[in-house]
DNA sequence: ATGAAAGCGCTAACAG
DNA sequence: CTGTTAGCGCTTTCAT
C-alpha cells in the first residue's frame, strides 16, 4: 500500500491540507515547514495518486488516441508524435487499436469515455466515424485524422490525398504510361476515396480514359496486393504502371512484379504513396508520394491542446501538403518489347 | 458534465447502490427494477468513471507500457501484441516512448506510479532499468523486455540474441567471409551486448579472429550505419561481410554500399537482425535473423497478467528462439577482384 | 431485495 | 500561514 498524503502529514507532524499545498507549490506557506513536508514526503516515497486528484479537480491530463494499427508506416509516427506532444505537457496517452473495425472503435470510445480522458485523437478509419462522434456527445474534445466528420466542431488534420494521388498519376502518365493500375485501401476509409479522386482528376486532365478495371480496392494487407497486381497482370488487357495508396501495398505489389522477373521503370511504372526508408534500397528507386505523418501527430495533437484550453469557434481543418519525389521506378515507359529505347524523356 | 450514479438513480426513482449492483451485474435484484435502472442509465447515456471506480476497488485496470520508440520495427508489433492482450482483458494501455533516455524513463516510471497501474512491460534499455526498479519499488508488477533486472522478481521475456547473432556470423564466416564488421546500437542496451557476443562467439567457433577495428557501436539512427560502412570501407583493410543489428541499420548500411556502387552478395557479404518486409525486395534479398517480436509483447502481457492474479515465486526468464533466414545478400564470398570464382561454397 | 452511510486519496473553500 | 471540512463518483459493508 503506496503513503497517502495522510501518511506524509502524519511524519512531518502538519496537517493533511498543508502537504497537499506543499507538494502543489502553492504559496503562503512557512519555509521550515515546506522543507519538512517535502523531506517526510521523499523520505517515504510518496507518490500523487492521479485518479484522486482528478477524481477531484474533474480535469484528466490524458489524451486518448484511436488508430487503426500502431505498427502501420503511416500511423507509427503520428502516434509518437501526439505522444511527444502529450508528454511536454506532463499528459499520458492511451493508445487504442481498433483495426478499423466499427466495434471495436465503439468500445474503445467507452473506454476513453470511462476514463474521461481530457481529449482523443482519432484516426480510425471506421464506419462512419461513430467512435469519434460518441466522444464527442460525451463531451470530449476530438481532432480526427485522415477523414472528417460531417458538420459538427470536430477539428481535423489530414494530408492532400488527393493531391497526392493526382501527381503521382499525373506524373506516371507524363512518361507515357496508358494504363496506369490503382491498388487501394478499405473503401469507408476517407483517405482511400480522396486518393482514387485524385487518380480519376489526373486522367481527366490528361485526357486519358481510366479503365474501371484496373481499379482494385479493398486491400488490407501486402498478401491482398500482391494478388491483385498478379492478377492484373496476367489479365487480357494489362496495365502498363502501378500506382499504390500506401506502402504495405506497395510491397505486396512489388513481390508480385519480381515474382513474374519484371522490375519497375523496365516495361512498368511504379508509384506509391508513402516514402518509406527501403524505397531508396531498390533498384530503380521507388518514386514516392510523401506525406508529413509525423506533423499530422503534432499539429493534431496541438489543435487538441487548443480545444482543451478551451478554445471556441468552427471546426478547423488542416490540410497539410504530400511531396511527389520522383525516382526511378516511374521514369519513361519502356514497352515491353524487350529494351526498346526510351518514350517521353528529356534528351 | 457527464450524468452519475446519482442521476441515474433519481430518474429510476431507486437508491444510489441499488444503481450500483445493477450495473455490476449483481444478483439479488429484482428483474423490474434491475430494467428500470437499466433503462434510466441508457435514456441518460450513463458511462461510469473508472478513476472513482479504481479509487474504490484499489484496482486499476490499465497496463503501463514503456519502450525507447513505437517507430521501431522491433516495438510496433511488441506494442501492438501488448495491447491485444490487454484489450482482451478490458485493460487500457499506457504508452511511453522513452527514448533510451534515462531521465525520460525516470519520469514515465513516475507518471505509472502516479496513474498506479496495474502493471507495466518495461521495453526500454536506458541506464540500468532504474525505471523498472523504481516501479518494482512502488509495488508494480513488471515484466522486461530485451534485458533482465538483476536479482529481482521481476519476470522477463527476450529472444536469443546471442544465438541469433552467432548463427547469422558463422554463416557469414562458413561462407568463406573473412573480415566481418559488426555495426550495433547502444552499448548500454542488454541486446547489443548479447549480439555482440554471439558474434564473437561464432569467430571463435570457426578459429577466425575478430578484429576489433571492425567494430562499430553506439549507432542509433540509419544515417550513423551509412557514415560508420562509408568509413569502415575505406579504411586500409576494409570488411568483406557487415552484420548490423536491426533493421533501421541495414537500411543504413546498404545506403552506403549503394552510394560506392557495391550489391551486397557481390564481393561483400551482408546479413542483419530482423526480418524486415523489404528484405526479400531487395536484390539480391537479405539474409535476416528473423525474431518473434509480437510474441514477445504477447508473452510479456501475459506473464504480466500473471502476476497482476496474484502468481508468486521466483522471476521466470523467457527466451524466444530467432530464426535465420538465409537469402542471397549472404551467399558466397567473391572477393573484389573483379568477378573472381566463388570461394568456399560447395560444388 | 433495497437503502443508508462510510470512505478510497485528493483539492479547495472556509475558518481561525 | 495552517487546520477543518466537505465532497469528486463509486463500491461495499451493514442494516432494514
Amino acid at each position: 500500500m503506496p503513503p497517502t498524503l495522510k501518511d506524509v502529514a502524519r511524519q512531518a507532524g502538519v496537517s493533511y491540507s498543508t502537504v497537499s499545498r506543499v507538494l502543489a507549490g502553492k504559496p503562503h506557506v512557512r519555509p521550515d515547514v515546506a522543507a519538512r513536508v517535502t523531506a517526510a514526503a521523499d523520505a517515504l516515497g510518496y507518490v500523487p495518486d492521479r485518479r484522486a486528484r482528478s477524481l477531484k479537480t474533474r480535469r484528466n491530463d490524458t489524451l486518448g488516441v484511436i488508430v487503426s494499427d500502431v505498427q502501420h508506416e503511416f500511423f507509427a509516427p503520428v502516434v509518437r508524435a501526439i505522444e511527444d506532444v502529450a508528454s511536454a505537457r506532463g499528459f499520458a496517452v492511451l493508445l487504442c487499436n481498433a483495426d478499423d473495425d466499427a466495434d471495436k472503435e465503439a468500445r474503445y470510445a467507452d473506454l476513453l469515455l470511462e476514463e474521461t480522458v481530457a481529449g482523443a485523437i482519432v484516426a480510425a478509419t471506421g464506419d462512419r466515424s461513430r467512435a469519434a462522434l460518441r466522444l464527442v456527445v460525451g463531451g470530449i474534445p476530438v481532432v480526427t485524422i485522415d477523414r472528417r466528420v460531417a458538420g459538427s466542431q470536430v477539428d481535423s488534420v489530414t494530408v492532400d490525398n488527393a493531391g497526392g494521388a493526382r501527381a503521382a498519376v499525373a506524373h506516371l502518365l507524363d512518361q507515357g504510361y496508358r494504363r496506369v493500375a490503382l491498388l487501394a485501401g478499405l473503401r469507408i476509409a476517407g483517405t482511400a476515396r480522396a486518393r482514387r479522386r485524385g487518380c480519376e482528376e489526373a486522367h481527366a486532365a490528361a485526357g486519358v480514359p481510366f479503365d474501371p478495371a484496373l481499379l482494385r480496392d479493398e486491400l488490407r494487407e501486402a498478401g491482398d496486393a500482391e494478388r491483385a497486381v498478379a492478377e492484373l497482370l496476367s489479365a487480357p488487357r494489362p496495365p502498363d504502371a502501378l500506382f499504390t495508396t500506401n506502402s504495405r501495398l506497395a510491397s505486396g505489389a512489388l513481390k508480385a512484379l519480381r515474382t513474374r522477373g519484371s522490375r519497375p521503370g523496365h516495361g512498368i511504372g511504379f508509384a506509391t504513396f508513402d516514402d518509406p526508408t527501403w524505397a531508396t534500397l531498390l533498384d530503380p528507386p521507388l518514386t514516392c508520394v510523401a506525406q508529413p505523418s509525423y506533423d499530422v501527430g503534432r499539429r493534431a495533437a496541438e489543435r487538441l491542446f487548443e480545444r482543451i484550453a478551451g478554445a471556441v469557434g468552427p471546426a478547423e481543418h488542416l490540410v497539410l501538403p504530400t511531396e511527389l519525389r520522383v525516382r526511378g521506378s516511374s521514369l519513361a515507359a519502356r514497352h515491353p518489347p524487350p529494351r526498346a529505347a526510351a518514350a517521353v524523356s528529356p534528351p
